[in-house]
DNA sequence: TAATAAACATGACATATGTCATATGAACTT
DNA sequence: AAGTTCATATGACATATGTCATGTTTATTA
């Protein structure tokens, strides 16, 4: 597997470069210094993997993985950072990236990684996992089936953009009052009091 | 490495027992039937990974991986299925689960990724992650600073919980026209209309 | 010390909101 | 055809909300 390596400090460029080349499956075309460099060198070398920094001059890694997946689709991207960063995870994984490594793990452990890559799987290091399930959302309880008609429902969601019944009834071609009934039986189905609890819920729940 | 098969499915058991014995780095401790038996399974042999099914009868995969990883801390889990279901890779996210890959790929696919996941790390099929990503919480910008009192962040949060003036009023031990007021500041600072809005505000942007 | 600013309060007022009883026409059921 | 349901409408009413001018107290600052 070939093999590019990107990092703007040449210590780990290099290091990397002799851990790899280790192993036999594996073959390092070679070295960047950031994203812009990344780029031409895949242009050229036509790697299979790149293995890649975050914070880099220049260009950081995870503009540069967007570019490189735009251009070149089947090459494989694998950040391998010091920051478990929550916003360079997400970051990543929006960019298309197979992998999100930390730099504080054994050789061949990143290694088997890289294999596991190759191989059309993405690799995320525990703790970044850990990072990205305190970010999933929150479950969208499925369509809490609450017999709700077309115009209720419609109409709750305007209440819940902020709008007043006057403007509701102008929205919508029908009377204020037609509103404040309807606004009525909202409450009375949702066993709540006023429009803002009604927003609450809405948003909360939808 | 020391291996738990556990599938519904007797054909799939089997399956995966005699492609995994291929592996000269892997033995196939037992295969189980059910999250049930694999908890039991688990407390005998104390195998060093669980390949999980997750659609199983009596007891099904993701609460199987919650209850070995409680147990068990060491064990890996690696969720094997056919379903790349939203909530399976939430719930085997939140479960603890070291990997979630699909049946649809090659045998040396699925090794690769459990070498990597006996490594120490977290290994997904690109189409989970891809799923994953559109469920990433939107960004909470970062603490709008908007010249709030502590005061008035205080009842502006209490009006995003649905009280009237009045509650907010006995709740923190201030006049109704006091809150009332401070309505009428929240209001003009963040330019909105009626206390709904400033629900509506609250929620989306803290 | 006098001036000023913050935090809280009051009362008067206009408007919005929510409740309720009642009504109408259209669509659907028996 | 008579009855029922549904969506929409109206008006009267009570209450909540929001605005504003003004006032008190306390702490801060010039």
């Amino acid at each position: 597997m070939k093999v590019l390596i990107v990092d703007d400090d040449a210590l780990i460029r290099d290091g990397l470069k002799i851990l790899i080349e280790l192993e036999a499956d594996f073959e390092v075309t070679g070295t960047a210094a950031n994203g812009q460099e990344a780029l031409e060198m895949c242009q050229k070398q036509r790697p299979d993997l790149v293995l890649m920094d975050i914070r880099m001059p220049v260009m950081d890694g995870v503009l540069g993985t967007k570019l490189i997946k735009q251009h070149f689709n089947t090459i494989k991207v694998v950040i391998l950072t010091t920051f478990k960063d929550d916003d360079y995870i997400k970051e990543a994984i929006r960019s298309g990236a197979e992998g999100y490594i930390l730099k504080n793990q054994p050789a061949d452990s990143i290694i088997e990684s890289l294999r596991a890559v190759g191989k059309g799987n993405t690799v995320f290091q525990r703790e970044v996992v850990s990072a990205l399930s305190t970010m999933l959302k929150d479950e969208k309880k499925p369509p809490v089936k609450l017999g709700l008609s077309d115009r209720e429902q419609e109409i709750l969601g305007l209440i819940a953009e902020g709008l007043s019944n006057k403007e509701i009834a102008e929205r919508i071609y029908l009377s204020e009052g037609t509103i404040r009934n309807y606004t009525t039986g909202l409450l009375e189905k949702l066993k709540l009091r006023d429009r803002t609890q009604l927003a609450i819920f809405y948003l909360k729940n939808f």
